[in-house]
DNA sequence: TCATGTGAAGCAGTTCACAGCG
DNA sequence: CGCTGTGAACTGCTTCACATGA
């Protein structure tokens, strides 16, 4: 099935390809489903509102995929999308705060289907530990390094609020995790040992206020 | 108070610098607890990890905040951020999708607090209608541009599934929501009417597989 | 022939470095 | 003097357009 092997370096992709590849993966699924055997790089992009020439550009970072003169064999390419993207393997998942956004992310499928797991979820509040949401019983922070050590997660997603954020990404580093979903209020940074990705709904909330019209029609700064 | 004013085309402001915007405003709020009367963008961007050129070049994008040779004036900087990002006043919030998302969003403190205030959601499981979840009593989905009317809500969060979304974003639309921030796996693009800020988990999490270190060492394609 | 894969061009966003002003 | 505000340089991402090869 592989047609030839090329070593990356993974650092040199840029996230926004990574992303793509995401929605590439996700658009190729639908059209396995429909049955569609084979898809050129214009009816792909024209389908799923996407740009062909990124398409082709994308892709031919990580080797040849396609065929000139036909396009791409659609089940053959989810299938190198998937482990492009490391999803050939089970990736499990400790949570850390079990408030509104922890619950919601314990409890929701994208998290616990395919390739992803959530094993373990901490929170400090007693009312919540022992409790069962979701797949996991609630632990106690306090035990997060042995408990996420045992349970070899490797991705965390940080759901406390600002101040303690960092607190517990340092713990979750200490833990072994490799890779931090982080909703908490404050920007985290990428270390050596551990990469970070913000989601900062606040931030998305403020960018539609700027953008909603003025009622004055125009910007008074 | 307001040294001069300028005349902003919003749409011509790139998204990136208004979402820095939110940043250097939640930061400024920050010092501004901790008694900071003035501030210089390089003290700025050292404390909070920015880049100082960067917020003198957004920041001068809508007038002149400073003063040279001294810094900005921190509480007058606050003010007028929160008027630039349209935060002086409320914006109604109307979420459809009661499920993980939904839920955890409508109980969110930064949807219910300051200038965002969730004023209706909507559900078609029987289950949940007529339940209480955070600041809303939850309604059919049946109802939602006749209710949304009503609570003059300008601000649609969709949480349903991605095979809903296109329904859902075009009944927002017709009832008079203006922008939206979509959880559902598929990607809504901004209309002339509407404009739309995806929030995507799945390809969160896929990028931080990507990522994380291959068992082999390298990616084989 | 037809669609890929790809240099080259174009565009956008960031950083540099300093003139200008309080 | 010190820090802002800003043109100019730079970096990186996207789009174009076509040579290449099944």
């Amino acid at each position: 099935m592989a047609r030839e092997r090329k070593r990356i370096d993974t650092a040199a992709i840029s996230p926004l390809t990574v992303n793509r590849l995401s929605i590439y993966l996700r658009s190729l699924r639908r059209l396995l489903e429909e049955g569609v055997l084979r898809i050129s790089s214009e009816r792909l992009a024209r389908r799923f509102n996407l740009s062909s020439a990124q398409i082709r550009k994308d892709l031919a970072q990580f080797g040849e995929f396609g065929v000139r003169g036909v396009g791409y064999d659609v089940a053959e390419l989810v299938e190198r999308l998937s482990s492009l993207l490391g999803l050939d393997r089970t990736h499990r998942i400790a949570i850390v705060g079990m408030g509104n956004i922890g619950t919601a992310i314990a409890r929701f499928p994208a998290f616990n289907s395919g390739s992803f797991l959530v094993v373990a979820g901490f929170d400090n509040d007693p009312e919540r530990i022992g409790r069962r949401i979701g797949p996991v019983v609630v632990r106690s922070t306090g035990e997060l390094v042995d408990a996420i050590r045992e349970t070899g997660a490797r991705i965390g997603v940080i759901a406390v609020p600002a101040d303690a954020a960092l607190w517990v990404f340092a713990r979750l580093a200490e833990a072994g995790v490799r890779a931090v979903l982080n909703f908490a209020p404050i920007a985290l940074s990428t270390t050596a040992e551990c990469r970070v990705k913000n989601v900062d709904l606040r931030v998305h909330l403020e960018e539609l206020a700027f953008f909603l019209e003025r009622p004055e029609g125009g910007v008074g700064v």
